[in-house]
DNA sequence: CCATATACCTGGCAGC
DNA sequence: TGCTGCCAGGTATATG
């Protein structure tokens, strides 16, 4: 469910309703991916001062320490002004003074994991090695150039790996390079100047859309506010194997890179 | 340093 | 209806 549009979308929906509370207790359910780090009751009496996102992150901000909160796959946040009853997919609840921030995750690849300070080990673990963000002034396109040139694999592998860019998913990565016209198994360093702009170009038009869509309706992405996400501008590759292009007619193909799924016009994707 | 495979876990769906 | 196998939005980690 969640890349970079999905995490933002989700973020923006409790950041400003969560800020200033204190908290009063944190639950934990089944063990996510990894362990909290802390005992949970040494949270009490925290207070919440921001929620920042970094790459698929989610940096809950406290007057000490911060919560790092991944999704996952499958994962999903929901912010509820009381604690209502947890099925057994919740495994997480932060009760605050203005309301209980819900973490449901079937498949409990997401995380919450405490850090001292952004610096601390345990957050740079996690953080340390992420790319630049494409939605920010950072996403330069010379270093971005500068990147994908030392990069052997094909180029919808590094999208994903995020050591460049971060925050593209395998849904966003087939579709950026759906808008720019790159071949998916195309070689990073082998791409021209010209197409990486295009690529560039296209990987923010795609997120930045989709952000403002409310993240993509793939599945069961719901916002904390519980709202279904929608993609008013429908995927033009992911998920269409066999189906016309919008563009030009030719039957989308699907392959397999790196054990994800990829899709792509094998005419309008040529370089 | 880079590239690739693996592991984690559950639910939904196609096919029989 | 029920079973089996495959697939799914991510990414740290191990291995070459």
């Amino acid at each position: 469910m969640p890349e970079l549009p999905e995490v933002e979308v989700t973020r923006q929906s409790f950041a400003h309703r969560i800020a200033g509370a204190r908290i009063l207790s944190l639950r934990m359910g089944k063990p996510l991916r990894w362990p909290l780090g802390v005992d949970p009751q040494a949270l009490a009496q925290r207070q919440v001062q921001a929620v920042r996102r970094r790459g698929k992150y989610l940096l809950v901000d406290l007057d000490e320490g911060l919560l790092l909160i991944h999704l996952g796959m499958s994962g999903s946040l929901n912010f509820a002004p009381v604690q209502g009853p947890s099925g057994p997919h919740d495994h997480m609840d932060l009760v605050t003074s203005q309301g209980v921030l819900r973490l449901h995750d079937p498949r409990r690849f997401g995380a919450v994991v405490w850090a001292h300070s952004q610096d601390a080990p345990e957050a740079v673990k996690l953080l340390g090695h992420l790319g630049v963000e494409p939605l920010g002034d950072a996403f330069d396109l010379h270093a971005f150039q500068a990147g994908l040139k030392r990069r052997r694999s094909p180029i919808k592998q590094v999208l994903l790996a995020g050591d460049v860019v971060v925050g593209v998913g395998n849904i966003y990565a087939s579709e950026a390079l759906f808008l720019a016209g790159i071949r998916p198994t195309t070689q990073a360093a082998k791409l021209s100047g010209p197409r990486i702009a295009k690529l560039h170009a296209a990987i923010r038009d795609v997120l930045t859309r989709a952000v403002a869509k409310g993240g993509s309706s793939l599945r069961d992405f719901v916002s904390a506010e519980g709202n279904t996400g929608y993609f008013q501008l429908e995927a033009a590759v992911y998920g269409r194997k066999g189906l016309s292009c919008r563009v030009c007619a030719t039957p989308v193909k699907q392959i397999m890179q790196g054990q994800r799924s990829t899709f792509f016009c094998p005419t309008c994707q040529k370089y």
